[in-house]
DNA sequence: TATTTGCCTACTGTGTCAATAGGTAATTAG
DNA sequence: CTAATTACCTATTGACACAGTAGGCAAATA
């Protein structure tokens, strides 16, 4: 299940590539325009500055803009950003589990090759394939 | 993510599917094979039951088995039973739930677009398929 | 200098996950 | 017929994440 925050954060983005002008945008005017509460966005968007994905910039006349062109993000790593991780269970989230079971695991194949599906999706979708 | 609870349901109709002979497994003996706790699969087990996915005796001799071949399963109506639904997003897996914004929404063809790859995924998969 | 804006810490209520505990009901083997 | 076995039922627990809310501090410019 992909939780508000990822959903959140996605259109956060794409509010402000829509923006064509390069200055920093409010983002209570973001949240005005995407009807989500300003104040739950600001956890969700300090994680994308932190990550480096928005620059945000204090004081008047501030706010945020992206940090590279829409087409040079893929909707992949915005939601790991935000979701922690796409991995889709936890033999395969965790690097340091080691599953007793996995030599002879028979759902083992089956999961690697969904987690391997979810990755192609998301990493291969830019950001700007969804601005129509 | 895929839970505990669907990872283990599909462990137990595996482990049912494997025994050939067609009479009652103890689930003390299935949570033993798979080193799970039997307490903890009894609630699993109990909703694959009332799913009519098994068959549940009481009493001595008693047990498990499975309702059907291992053909005539498919890997998602096992998941769905345990995990309650496999959509990713509550818009869409929320049937009375009408977003305001679904016509213009630009982030929920590719919400679609994900659920209906995950679907086609695990319906698309019978359980004789992980027997290897 | 006043206003705008991001940034920081903390708190809350709700729900689910992953179990555990202990007892009751059903069924058959001896 | 009785004792053993097995499923089934209710309740509880601790930990954690989600989806916010609240209030104040820091930065930067008009």
């Amino acid at each position: 299940m992909i939780s508000t925050k990822g959903r959140y954060a996605l259109r956060v983005m794409l509010d402000l590539a829509k923006q064509q002008s390069d200055s920093y945008i409010p983002l209570k005017d973001i949240a005005e325009r995407q009807g989500i509460s300003k104040k739950y966005l600001e956890i969700i968007v300090k994680e994308l500055v932190s990550s480096k994905l928005l620059i945000g910039v204090s004081g008047k006349g501030g706010g945020y803009k992206l940090a590279r062109k829409p087409d040079e993000y893929t909707v992949g790593e915005i939601l790991e950003v935000t979701e922690g991780s796409l991995d889709v269970v936890a033999c395969l989230a965790d690097e340091n589990y080691d599953c007793p079971r996995k030599e002879f695991c028979e759902t083992l194949p089956m999961w690697t090759e969904y987690n391997n599906m979810i990755h192609n999706f998301f990493y291969n979708k830019k950001l700007s394939d969804l601005l129509k």
